[in-house]
DNA sequence: GAACCGTTCTGCATGTGTGCAGAAAGGCGC
DNA sequence: GCGCCTTTCTGCACACATGCAGAACGGTTC
């Protein structure tokens, strides 16, 4: 068996077009390189480079094996990432992504309270608009009210549901009053949710309770329909997370059992496995169950 | 960077449990492992290993980090792999995998005549029932009536279509007749495909111009289709290839234009780009459009 | 408890792989 | 044509990784 290490060399070198641009790059001797495609080429039987005064340039065969080359150095990346992320989370540092408003008002005060006894460990939040890629250890730990379809071999815990319902602004409530359970709603000018969100359990929701033709605005993100609300151009449904976060008023109260969202805890199985990091989610699911104003259940109610 | 090659050493002490054992198996000494091992450790920064004087046995770090090892290791066998390939395939050697009365009546013709002109060549038929991985290097070339669907990488090439028709045998023919065009075909006994084969235009068309009540039998192959029509059973949909080297009786003749199968010649990017690979393939398609009798056209008919 | 087996670790000699310096060759611009 | 740059290749010295032999340790068996 060749020495797999050769494999980079030959990558470098396919890449630089010359050994000793490669070597520079690889930080080892031209001369080095040199020696070593000679000895991976007498392991494989082929000839990978056909050699100039001006430079290594790829023979067919070489063209062909770079591709496989190129995946071999990709497995070595992905195992050296790795391990790059075993130590950092063996060292106590968690990557954290969770959408902004949770992070906020959710779990930065369960953060803060992990924290006080157990200082060792530090948690960075990783916000970013779009989905990070936990596989690729772009993050951690996620908190996610989808469990992404194509990462399937994510290990995925259902968090305590989030309560929804529907909010209106003070200004909305003194003018028109507030629906005060969901047959109220046809009477009211209603923001709904188009694209993806309207597929959605709350979509349908609407769909039933609401008049068709009073729609007053659609929004395609929770962020924007807190914007509406807040400009008094109708009622809409909100996660009590943010509705009441934004100092929105809850117009049914407790929130509807049936408009529940459901969230997960989401990690790859070499993260989960990783002592710290179970302290750590184990302590932050046990504090969620205690935010009952956030989640969906009997004692989810302002008034409680 | 740590070196490539540790990760085979990890591999191999993680699999046999000792520094000792993982030495024999890659021959080399017990004490190079240990060190390797050592090496690897203090490059990523982790401990792998629990050391006991009975053996060595992974941290959780290690057990971690071994599927991702594994899938350094599955890499470079591919690229191993392709390289055995491409020596064997300079040397002359190509593995052809096609349906086996493909290869005996169609096939082999063409290599015989191949090999006259080109003696460095040695075509190897690899005949196996199940499809044979080409990506894997199961074989090199692949004569197919079916584009795979899952193996999209590869390079399909499209023959000239199969001619099919309706057989019956020698006997059947002397009893009942032969139906000579399709609207005959409610009048006898008839054998049709089921399973896969019974979604195809085979199928469709028998559904279309046989009588329902008349079915004698069914099969699930071509092979087992001409059993059954040289067993007198009825008459039955063939390729042309399988029926006349079966001497069983055309009885639609020439051929139904709209019975034409079509199949391909399959292969990698890396095979394609090999040159006596592609003479070979050229000169075969070039070979296979003369051969009239099997394929469909206007000059397919017997009397030609 | 003694002998045995398999294991790891240490010290030392060796040999192979590495780096350095210099020669040779080809391309490029003046 | 000349000089300059970049490249590869060769010869040599050295160092580091490898292999060997032996000690130490723990478990198993009789």
């Amino acid at each position: 068996m060749f020495d797999w290490g050769d494999v980079r060399v030959f990558l470098a070198v396919a890449r630089a077009g010359s050994t000793l641009q490669a070597a520079h790059g690889l930080g080892i001797n031209q001369t080095t390189v040199s020696r070593r495609i000679q000895a991976l080429e007498a392991a494989l039987g082929l000839t990978l480079f056909v050699r100039r005064s001006t430079g290594y340039s790829l023979t067919s065969h070489g063209e062909t094996l770079f591709e496989s080359a190129e995946r071999v150095e990709g497995s070595v990346q992905a195992f050296a990432s790795d391990a790059d992320r075993l130590r950092r989370l063996s060292g106590g540092v968690i990557r954290v992504t969770a959408p902004e408003s949770m992070f906020a008002h959710l779990l930065a005060p369960i953060v803060r309270a992990y924290r006080r006894s157990h200082s060792e460990v530090r948690i960075e939040p990783v916000s970013s608009e779009r989905y990070l890629d936990l596989e690729r250890g772009e993050a951690d730990i996620a908190f996610r009210s989808v469990k992404a379809p194509s990462e399937e071999r994510l290990i995925a815990q259902r968090l305590p549901d989030m309560a929804w319902t529907l909010y209106c602004s003070a200004d909305y409530a003194a003018e028109y009053g507030a629906p005060r359970d969901p047959e109220e709603l046809c009477d009211h000018a209603v923001l709904v949710y188009d694209s993806a969100l309207e597929q959605t359990r709350w979509g349908r929701w609407l769909a039933a309770h609401a008049d068709p033709d009073r729609i007053a605005a659609r929004s395609n993100s929770v962020t924007n329909m807190v914007g509406l609300i807040r400009a008094s151009l109708g009622v809409g449904l909100l996660p009590c997370l943010e509705g009441d976060t934004a100092s929105l008023l809850r117009c049914i109260d407790p929130p509807p059992p049936d408009l529940a969202g459901a969230w997960w805890l989401l990690m790859t199985p070499e993260v989960h496995s990783v002592p710290a990091v179970r302290r750590f989610t184990d302590f932050t699911v046990a504090q969620l169950r205690r935010q009952r104003r956030f989640l969906a259940g009997e004692r989810c109610a302002l008034a409680d």
